[in-house]
RNA sequence: GGCGCCGUACCCAAGUGGUAAGGGAGAGGUCUGCAAAACCUUUACGCACCGGUUCGAAUCCGGUCGGCGCCUCCA
């Protein structure tokens, strides 16, 4: 089944096709780590990991870059005193280097909770300086820059196609409306290769170069990194919709001037979760962790499950409401797989029925039409509650779904009491026998304290523990 | 000012010109010693508003109102 994705090189939906065939090669734009990612940046996240699970359900071999950016960059609007890893440096009295690594195992940290396959290659930005310099100098060799002030700046004049994806030619640049303007640019879309005089007071991280001792420009990682793993042209770029003006029209630019190809064939952006009606953004203070959420008594699943009932190219409206919507579902879904294992086992995926298939077809049609998330999960609703197929069959489609879902639905078993507990209920099924309810009620009480609910079926008596 | 996106029930939200998915919450029912769970039924003659195209519009076109994002930190 061909896959569909919209592309925002073009702003259409276009069928998915690999340069090789079977192969994907995909580079999603990782987190910069001078703090805790929010929830808004775990979106894009959880996005880029069903756009990879999908792919590998449709048959593809997936191979999935991600970078961390660990050299700091900038400050804020205003754009001068310390960078971002410096001052939370100050800030936790740590160094720049124990800051990154500290956040960069925070993040991988939130992945996992979040279910999300670990990325083929994670590589630092830190790691690759050498390749940064290579990528520069051959820009230089081929006349797309020029020196001033001590940096290095990408002419953007002498690129032609600059600002396709983002459509700027059809925006007018308001120079100056956030940021003071960069008095040695020629062009104010000129963007900074290598820096060796910082604007920030303390730099922490310098490296030696061709041009002198300093620091790579933001954009320029992502060119490096991504050629490196994947080659010089490759299939998919993704990352959240705030990049498409600056971060990936640069290094669009940067790169397709060095090696003269197209680069990227599609580019794939997430939209934004809002806060109330608000975005939610570090320097708008109105952030919140996947560890305020677990503190709040939240799973993290139950986060994933709440972006994934949104399209992830329309902006989510975050709230508790929602989120506890989210979770109540979770756990009535997790439930009834439970109910399903305790009784069968997955059959074969081959030996699925007429209507079992419908489902699965109806399913991979709405994953390949765009990542259509919300309908998949609604088609895994209707194979839960079918009364037509059988629990064997139920069970083999779940799991199925679950693998680009990621829900851990193979987790979703029985859990073990321990003899006195399983004692307790056959005492109290014995009381109620003899309709001793009010013995039997205090024996449901004091099992529901070791965290055990009951519940009376007219095939006996059923058990399950709170979350 | 320029560019882009979006207004669907009490809430979140899908909708690919053919008669409004799904989840949550609420209500009624079956079952039950009670409870819970499960199941069944139910909640938008209508998709911000006004025109237009069409046999047919939530969907396409134009306009109005409202919201969000971006315009060199940004997921």
């Amino acid at each position: 089944m061909a896959l569909y994705l919209y592309n925002t090189l073009g702003r259409t939906l276009q069928e998915f096709k690999p340069i090789t065939h079977g192969k994907v090669g995909m580079y999603a734009c990782g987190p910069t780590v001078y703090t805790f990612a929010h929830i808004g940046n775990l979106r894009t996240f959880i996005f880029e990991d069903i756009l990879r699970r999908t792919m590998e359900h449709l048959g593809y071999e997936v191979t999935h870059v991600m970078n961390i950016t660990d050299v700091g960059h900038l400050t804020d609007d205003a754009d001068q005193g310390e960078d971002k890893m410096t001052r939370s440096a100050r800030e936790k009295k740590m160094s720049v280097w124990e800051i990154a690594e500290f956040y960069t195992q925070a993040f991988l940290n939130d992945m996992k909770e979040l279910n999300l396959n670990s990325p083929t290659v994670i590589c630092k930005a830190t790691d690759h300086i050498d390749d940064m310099i290579e990528l520069i100098k051959k820009l230089e060799k081929k006349g797309y820059t020029y020196r001033a002030g001590g940096n290095i700046y990408f002419d953007v004049e002498r690129f032609p196609d600059y600002g396709k994806l983002a459509l700027l030619d059809k925006q007018e640049l308001k120079a100056g409306a956030r940021i003071q303007v960069d008095e040695y640019k020629r062009n104010p879309r000129d963007f900074v290769l290598w820096f060796t005089r910082s604007k920030f007071d303390h730099q922490a991280m310098m490296w030696d170069s061709p041009w002198g001792r300093g620091y790579p420009g933001w954009h320029i990682e992502c060119s490096a990194m991504s050629m490196k793993y994947l080659g010089e042209q490759f299939d998919i770029h993704c990352g959240a919709i705030d990049l498409v003006p600056v971060h990936h029209t640069n290094e669009i630019a940067q790169s397709e001037a060095a090696t003269g190809k197209k680069w990227v064939n599609y580019w794939v952006h997430g939209e934004f979760l809002l806060m109330g009606e608000d975005k939610m953004a570090k320097s708008a203070g109105n952030f919140i962790t996947l560890k305020d959420l677990k503190e709040e008594g939240f799973d993290p699943l139950d986060y994933r499950y709440f972006c994934l009932g949104g399209h992830y190219r329309v902006q989510l409206q975050f709230s508790r409401e929602a989120l506890k919507a989210a979770r109540a579902a979770r756990l009535h879904l997790t439930e009834r797989v439970k109910e399903i294992r305790e009784r069968t086992s997955p059959s074969e995926l081959s030996e699925i029925g007429e209507k079992g298939k419908s489902y699965i077809d109806s399913f991979r049609g709405n994953l390949s039409h765009d990542l259509n998330i919300p309908r998949c999960l609604s088609d895994l609703w209707g194979v839960v509650k079918d009364v037509e197929l059988s629990d064997a069959e139920k069970l083999a489609i779940i799991l199925d779904m679950d693998r680009v879902l990621g829900l851990r639905m193979e987790e979703a078993k029985r859990e073990e009491l321990d003899e006195a507990q399983l004692q307790l209920i056959r005492d109290r099924e014995e009381a109620r026998r003899r309709k001793d309810f009010v013995r039997a009620d205090a024996m449901r009480e004091e099992l529901k304290k070791q965290g055990i609910i009951l519940e009376d079926t007219p095939d006996g008596t059923r058990w399950k523990k709170i979350e």
